[in-house]
DNA sequence: TGTCAGAAGGTCAAACAAAGTCAAAGGAGA
DNA sequence: TCTCCTTTGACTTTGTTTGACCTTCTGACA
């Protein structure tokens, strides 16, 4: 299958790269004989931050797409939390959970700080009670993957 | 890419004038060999107030352009993002800001990354693409405010 | 002193170069 | 068969490059 064979190459590329690399859509399709928005469903399908991937791209003249594997070894402990966070979640849970990554210097204080405020339900405050905690859960995942470095 | 390079030269002269330079367009338009209007193009796309530049130019003989980088003081210059922000902000501005901030060592690459991810779209998917950039908004002024504290 | 030519920079729109989105159609497996 | 994944292509959005034309400044010279 087509979308295989493209994500079978991204991968090689990805280990050539020490886990990054950095493509041209077009040049890529070209090459492969496909059409361009081909690659754009393999990596939104396969490379997801879920995955453990970070997406970046630029549009326009010399625009790419950059993706980066982010390594899973001292990751188990974020992942856990990735987890137990489910898909939504109080604030004050969110609190307690910062004081232990905070605890086990996984994050410094500042950020625990920044995090906390993003989660805060004042800054959430113009969505319904009922979407807060959902939109809460997913930002802290966000943030949690943009640590897993 | 052109852009990218002229960018980059100006960065470097920057630096060199400790934040401050003084540039011809007409000349280094010629040095590049590109069209002097590239030059303006990529001061006008790049080297914007919000990221935090100051530009100032006089036409004529001996006419320059002269870029300055600012510099204000802490709740000042947060204070300024603050009132920038207003009541919606997209992803990318949001970004802009956060890449002034990090210029200016107001915070840290990695303060950068979390704050980035709690306000990207991905982790706001779940909000209405017209509510997505008001709660962007709240979320990115209440994280300033936990960096004032 | 007035004015005019030339030397800057400013603006804008068109053409071009990517990547993103989305929906419709096609396939493969339970 | 029904559902979920794939494939395709039309259309959108974003970013870059170029060139034609506009505005402002300086200095020379009548």
């Amino acid at each position: 299958m087509l979308a295989d064979q493209i994500a079978k190459m991204i991968e090689e590329m990805l280990e050539e790269g020490g886990g990054a690399l950095e493509l041209q859509r077009n040049e890529m399709a070209g090459r492969l004989g496909c059409v361009p928005s081909q690659i754009s469903y393999v990596i939104t399908s396969r490379f997801t931050p879920e995955r453990g991937y970070i997406i970046e791209s630029r549009r326009g003249g010399g625009g790419h797409i950059r993706i980066v594997r982010k390594q899973m070894h001292r990751d188990q402990y974020l992942m856990h939390f990735f987890a137990a966070i489910g898909d939504a979640i109080e604030e004050n849970e969110a609190n307690a959970y910062l004081k232990n990554l905070l605890g086990n210097e996984w994050i410094t204080a500042r950020e625990a700080k920044i995090i906390s405020a993003a989660l805060s339900g004042a800054a959430l405050q113009s969505i319904s009670p009922e979407g807060r905690s959902t939109v809460r859960a997913r930002i802290f995942k966000h943030v949690l993957l943009s640590l897993m470095h």
